[in-house]
DNA sequence: CTGATGGTATTCATTTTTGAATAGCTTCTC
DNA sequence: GAGAAGCTATTCAAAAATGAATACCATCAG
């Protein structure tokens, strides 16, 4: 019995993923009938169908979709393989993956690493911007800002502090309809918040009305401006659409954005940065790593009141 | 930039494992001079040689050393993506992979897994014996026996229960020998034990001793047999070599293995059977969990004094 | 209805990969 | 010191995989 060849698996899952031979095949700089001819021989070798084929793509069946995971941590694994290869290893060289939420990655994180890849020219860095939680276990990144504590053990963690979210406003809008002095106060305003509810949202919710009773009920608020990427709230913050929520090392640095009554709303966020540990000797993921974990405290220190 | 074949990496590992082109090349079913060529490949796409050359083999440099864990993560991913594949998804057949400790797996599994396949012919199982922990997130097996509770997530797990760990020995030996009657006596005896102590047995070690106070200084007894195998431990017992340590619900089995101080001495051991919780739809799976989860449930109530 | 786009299947020449055979080296055993 | 066993490197013919070209089908916009 011949063993199969794990490039079957790797265009088995771009066909997978792109949904057909033709797309496949282009993400993975073959053709198409190659594409065809691989897809046929993983059947062949299976004994069963994949796909269902059509004029207009290819179908995954039932079982190639209970096949999809294991491709995927085959991909993510050769693809951690491939960051880890290239680049000379006494060298501050190569590729380093990092996860972060949408808002490190825009606001915060560009300076840091901007500053790193001056002092390492031949450095180069993949952010992948996502509020899903990464594996590192699985090498999806190398490198991840976490906002949960980590459990997991086979990983290297560094606490960074709590960057707190606040609520806030911008100027303009402040002055057009009236700074909120009391939680009472807010009734009247437009607010700025998510649009489909996640478990993740529901939860800090639940755990919100908890922990602030004085707060109105977030049902009876005018909530006129709603989408879910944070980036784009802070986006409306910013252009005074109303108020929302914003991590205050983010809006500290806008002198336009203004907090509203920071002693009654604040919402802790514990920062992390998270690596796996068989990366610790490696130079370049080394240095990375240091380099967010001062750019980010130094981050975090911007946030307490200091003046 | 053409991206690297998942083959060239198979080959790459196999060549690591075995030390040797040829040695490396008859595990995949290849020729030696087609593993050589892949490592050539290997080499010349990442740009930096991954063995030194030699008469007698190649040894891997530390460059390839740091990638090897990701390459066997990538070999237990196939391996368990072609476990999963092969065998009709609606029928109770292909192979199921559990680990086990050898104990276990010798003997307690045997006849559990015989009633199983003889309920199921088309069914295949991979027995994998050994103390280490394999991953099954990592697919390294698809279900597993261990004596912890397993805390991570996207596990499914099932407490079979307590089945200690006692002092035992031979009839034959204690005819010989005497019995002890208090822990006092168990200084004159013979002892089998462990050859190199692992940190676990050194951590067991410290736990026995806090909570057994009656108990003589492990140092004092008299270790007059050594061997790391709890399977070649049993069999000392068995011939009578001296007293060991067991689990109560494999030595119960045999009339002629004599609990010695069963109030004075008992370390609780929990078991578990765990799996993967992406298995749980899978009807083969599930049998063998099942399976497995009341078998060993069968065991553990053996256990119990209840005669 | 027509043309553009994007898909699968098939054919065939070309390129690439592979294995058998062989030479040459080292180590171990008798 | 002879011989066996195990290894790498190289050569060359055979086998396998690939890509370009093409036929053909479905869908959508105008």
């Amino acid at each position: 019995m011949n063993t199969i060849s794990w490039d079957l698996y790797r265009t088995f899952l771009a066909v997978l993923r792109t949904g057909s031979l033709s797309a496949g095949a282009r993400d993975l700089g073959l053709t198409q009938p190659t594409a065809g001819r691989h897809v046929e021989a993983l059947e062949r070798a299976l004994g069963y169908p994949l796909f269902t084929r059509s004029q207009q793509g290819l179908r995954p069946t039932d079982a190639a979709l209970a096949l999809q995971p294991y491709a995927e941590t085959l991909a993510s694994t050769a693809a951690a393989m491939e960051r880890h290869a290239t680049g000379a290893s006494g060298d501050i060289s190569g590729v380093v993956r990092i996860s972060a939420s949408d808002v490190i990655g825009i606001e915060v994180l560009p300076p840091i690493l901007a500053a790193l890849q001056d002092e390492h020219p031949h450095l180069t860095i993949e952010l992948s911007l996502s509020d899903a939680v990464e594996d590192l276990l699985r090498r999806e990144a190398d490198i991840a800002i976490r906002m949960t504590n980590p459990a997991q053990e086979a990983l290297v963690a560094q606490r960074i502090g709590n960057v707190p979210i606040g609520l806030h406003a911008h100027q303009r809008y402040l002055d057009r309809y009236g700074m909120p002095l009391s939680p009472a106060d807010l009734k009247g305003h437009r607010f700025i918040g998510f649009d489909r509810k996640t478990a993740f949202i529901r939860a800090m919710e639940v755990r919100f009305q908890a922990m602030m009773p004085t707060f109105p009920a977030l049902d009876e608020l005018n909530w006129s401006y709603r989408i879910d990427s944070n980036v784009a709230q802070l986006a409306a913050i910013r252009a005074g659409v109303g108020i929302g929520f914003c991590q205050t090392g983010v809006a500290r640095r806008d002198p336009d954005l203004v907090r509203i009554l920071p002693d009654v709303f604040e919402l802790p966020l514990e920062t992390w940065v998270v690596m796996h540990e068989n990366l610790r000797r490696g130079l370049r993921w080394r240095k990375t790593f240091d380099a967010l974990v001062q750019g980010l405290r130094d981050y975090a220190r911007e946030t307490r009141p200091q003046d």
